[in-house]
DNA sequence: CCGATAAGTCAACAGCCATTGACATACCGG
DNA sequence: CCGGTATGTCAATGGCTGTTGACTTATCGG
């Protein structure tokens, strides 16, 4: 991304306090998202921002913190919840077709939300945050009546894809895509009416 | 348990290899289930196990051969798929609507799935015990054509049921749980036709 | 009953981790 | 241009981890 690194790696950045921030937070919501908390260490953080580790001290506390900051920019209210239904519906049942690694931000901070979940480090600090910012823009966009159980049904559903795809590790291909495609369509149709 | 630890902890117990070999591996399904591979950590599971750490490393070669033999006892083949589809579907549906601590030892099964799918470091050994032990069964009692992939689209749905229950910690009662019940049977049935 | 061997114990190792405090230096307002 | 302060650097610390090897001791067959 920024050739400064890459072509002159010897000459030191100018020194910036919010811009090194947001690059320890864009690395932090990376390695977070594919290792998990406990797996994801600052020092590779602090690395992959280009960045000595004192830092993530200085402008996020600690780990905890960091993590919490990070959770949050992941999480952003859904943009998908501005989609219609019908579009909605498909977006999903692409992405669950595909690799645990390729796709869009949003598998991210879905990834990001499920390695959370079963950290028993982070548990505590999610439920705020899903509640916040996943479970209850859902209700809202589905609306009507038993908006609350049918959110949670359909929230559950997601995340099972979400678990079946980081099993399965590899995409989908040709018959067994279009098949897989079709009938998770039809699923999350049924949930979203 | 077992009244020798508790009431006379000083003597030590008899020597019986395969009687520890068990308890370490007890203790291990119990740990790794509510912790994870990273948090939990041999000293603690061989405290629980009341054993020296060096014995796991004799039995089980090291922390990963303990976890992958902790993983093969947690997921034994699911007694579900002896049903036929109409009370399968029902009984799951039942399942789900409950909390998670009223079910079999189901859930503490899928709780060590699910913390084995979310750690980077044990997702690549769970694929093939889930192969085995999850999909194979479901795929092979669907049957007919495209068996795999919907028994994938089955299996993500169950998992999401699953997370939902897990996450929603108290049984469902009254309208919500007809409600529950009503759509999770539609989604279901149509899943296993 | 004795001794070979399995079973259990203990201590040390090297490696990684997050965190912290003291230090150096670039930057920018006066 | 100068000096104070925000920014970045460095090194050390203490704690925990999994693993290993040498050690003691119980057990049980001959």
């Amino acid at each position: 991304m920024d050739m400064t690194d890459t072509l002159l790696e010897a000459r030191p950045r100018k020194r910036d306090a919010t811009a090194t921030r947001a690059r320890i937070l864009a690395a932090a919501m990376d390695r977070f998202a594919r290792l998990g908390y406990e797996t994801a260490s600052l020092r590779e953080i602090a690395a992959e921002a280009g960045v000595d580790v004192a830092l993530i001290g200085r402008y996020f506390g600690g780990k905890e913190g960091l993590f919490t900051e990070a959770l949050k920019a992941s999480i952003h209210p859904s943009r998908l919840t501005e989609l219609d239904r019908e579009t909605y519906v498909r977006e999903v049942a692409e992405a669950m077709a595909n690799g645990p690694r390729d796709g869009h931000a949003d598998q991210h901070g879905f990834q990001f939300l499920l390695r959370a979940a079963t950290s028993p480090a982070t548990a505590p600090l999610l439920n705020l945050a899903v509640q916040e910012r996943f479970l209850g823009p859902i209700r809202d966009w589905l609306g009507g009546d038993d908006a609350e159980p049918r959110a949670r049904v359909l929230a559950g559903v997601i995340i099972g894809f979400l678990v079946e795809r980081l099993i399965r590790g590899k995409a989908l291909r040709g018959r067994e895509r279009d098949v897989f495609i079709e009938r998770a369509t039809t699923i999350l149709s049924a949930l979203v009416s």
